[in-house]
DNA sequence: GGCCTGATCTGCAACGATGTATGCCAACAG
DNA sequence: CTGTTGGCATACATCGTTGCAGATCAGGCC
């Protein structure tokens, strides 16, 4: 059927592992004969079987990725940054959708899908940080999204904290008092949640405003979380001037509620999120939000995740670089 | 370094083959043996080498997914469906991004990429369906997204016509009557753009309104595209009291524009669009929108495109399903 | 008892590539 | 003229799995 090694060494007169040389470019051919080699491959229209090169190998050049579902655009944005970066360093990228589950997650930790790749990159969603230790198998893994934080695995991080307390100051230095926080328990301590809302907590201790817990409302980081738990608010009665989405998604769920409702934004309320998916840009107003580094976060995770596939030793310290951050002001909160 | 079938069969006290066929579900086999395979496997950790098992019975499970870019929400959310579809039929997905050149979509066609894919799901962008028929391979491809259409190529078609004819159709019933379109040439035929500028040409004339061809706006499709469309017919002076984005990304770009230049949406200037992204539903105001079907399209594609990886019998003759559209009215456009 | 049938299990070859070891030959030194 | 070197090509084993073709054995039947 498809044309092996073994068709192209006999149209050109020379042996399968010569072949095998022309194609890794090994040093010592006489130009002749692997002239006469390609010549033969174009004809034949050979193509290399991936397949085999892995099984003999032991390398498959593929990174899986594990996110809870490519619809969400920040998942998408980042998916398509780390394809890129993959791509770019010889690496294809097999993404597998964990819908925000552990079953899944843990499957994907664990299951036939991980022989498939030489490492994998995990935003964990549902897992905490034994559980994917204990599920991860010996293949290296990087994680992403610190929802999981942990000395002993690898992760890219961003500065949640710093970029919550940076989006709150702005929105405290526009004047506003009363900053709802969408996306949060009042006691979450961990997670991005939690390092977000402590960078919020911090921001306004310093401005020296009290903290009121009402004003936290947790929900599901989406679009309608965010319309929705907007929604509550508003029918609560509690007073607030600007909301703070822990995440786009959400900021752009309460844009949307408050625009419904007839509030004037920003002139009444400020709005801000954070991640700075492209969507945001174009939004109206446009959304004020923090840029957590996406690009170099996925250039990074990636890098990180090669260096370990390729360095022979098995020891290595762990590794948490963190991505730069960038407040956006636009129209939403000027 | 990895456990083997081989390590199974010893722990057990069987045949190499013998694990093989107690984990393809092979019939005879004693209720005793099978157990003692399976807790040996259990016990070992035994997982398939899928790579093995791909090199044996060439087939790899997996399908190729060609788009331009996953950060674009509509290829994001399509690319999500495809990959739930295909998942439930025991395939995963490879995605490759083109990035809209056809450099790319070529090398996507031929590249060694291939070898690791039973067939491929291609949405192209840069090729025509000459190109694409001369450089695919023997191995089944179907087409999505219909910028190209032929009749010897296996593809899912939408309603573009019908469903943009009714888009136009529901505006001019709102009592518009300059309805720009943003994203096509006046003279297009084909592809996508031609189709739903035909769509909405049929839907003038029927009302038996004049077609202005200075309401025809070119530009990429994507949301700045969308918005630098729309600022130039505002400076142009051309009159218009709707604009028809040929897609949502170009529709909520209009949106942005308008709102930014004052003018009130959908008083003043109705807005549409085309895809059904979940952006638009939260777009404020939210935007009137054809949702082509896009779980539909998903299915319909992972299912043909199956159906020929399996199938024996080389020549079936060409599908060409059509997924159902469904107008949905929002406040852009009510 | 010998033969047949069907359940159960096994061994060998093969998928297509690459690593290792080695062979061959020309050129060159002694 | 022989021995050595180094460029170039080859044969063979191997990666982990599955298809194919048996081998083995118990029970049923004449």
């Amino acid at each position: 059927m498809a044309v092996t090694m073994n068709d192209v060494a006999r149209a050109a007169g020379v042996s399968l592992k010569t072949v095998s040389n022309v194609i890794n470019n090994y040093e010592f051919i006489r130009p002749a004969t692997k002239q006469r080699v390609l010549d033969a491959i174009d004809e034949l229209g050979y193509e290399t079987n991936l397949t085999a090169r892995s099984l003999r190998s032991g390398k498959t050049s593929m990174l899986g990725l594990v996110l809870a579902d490519l619809s969400i655009p920040y998942y998408a944005e980042l998916a398509s940054d780390i394809m890129k970066a993959a791509w770019a360093r010889g690496y294809r990228v097999l993404v597998e959708q964990s819908g925000n589950e552990s079953e899944h997650e843990k499957a994907a930790l664990q299951g036939q899908f991980r022989s498939l790749t030489d490492g994998l990159l995990f935003i964990p969603l549902a897992l905490d940080a034994e559980q994917i230790i204990s599920a991860a198998g010996k293949k290296p893994l990087v994680l992403l999204g610190e929802f999981v934080q942990d000395p002993r695995l690898d992760m890219v991080l961003i500065q949640n904290q710093e970029a919550a307390a940076a989006v709150t100051t702005h929105l405290l230095e526009g004047g506003r008092r009363r900053i709802a926080v969408l996306g949060a328990h009042d006691g979450d301590e961990a997670g991005s949640n939690g390092l977000r809302l402590r960078g919020y907590r911090a921001a306004l201790a310093a401005a020296g405003v009290a903290h009121d817990p009402a004003l936290v409302v947790p929900c599901d980081w989406r679009r309608d979380g965010g319309a929705d738990a907007t929604a509550r608010l508003l029918d609560s009665g509690v007073e607030f001037d600007a909301v703070f989405g822990l995440n786009d998604a959400l900021a752009l769920g309460a844009l949307h509620e408050l625009l419904v409702r007839g509030r004037k934004v920003p002139e009444e309320i400020a709005v801000a999120g954070f991640d700075d998916i492209d969507e945001s840009r174009f939004a109206s107003p446009s959304l004020t939000t923090v840029a957590p580094g996406r690009t170099e976060i996925a250039e990074r995770a990636v890098e990180l995740l090669i260096q370990r596939i390729e360095s022979k030793d098995a020891v290595a310290t762990v590794e948490q670089p963190e991505a730069a951050f960038e407040l956006r002001i636009r129209q939403s909160a000027p």
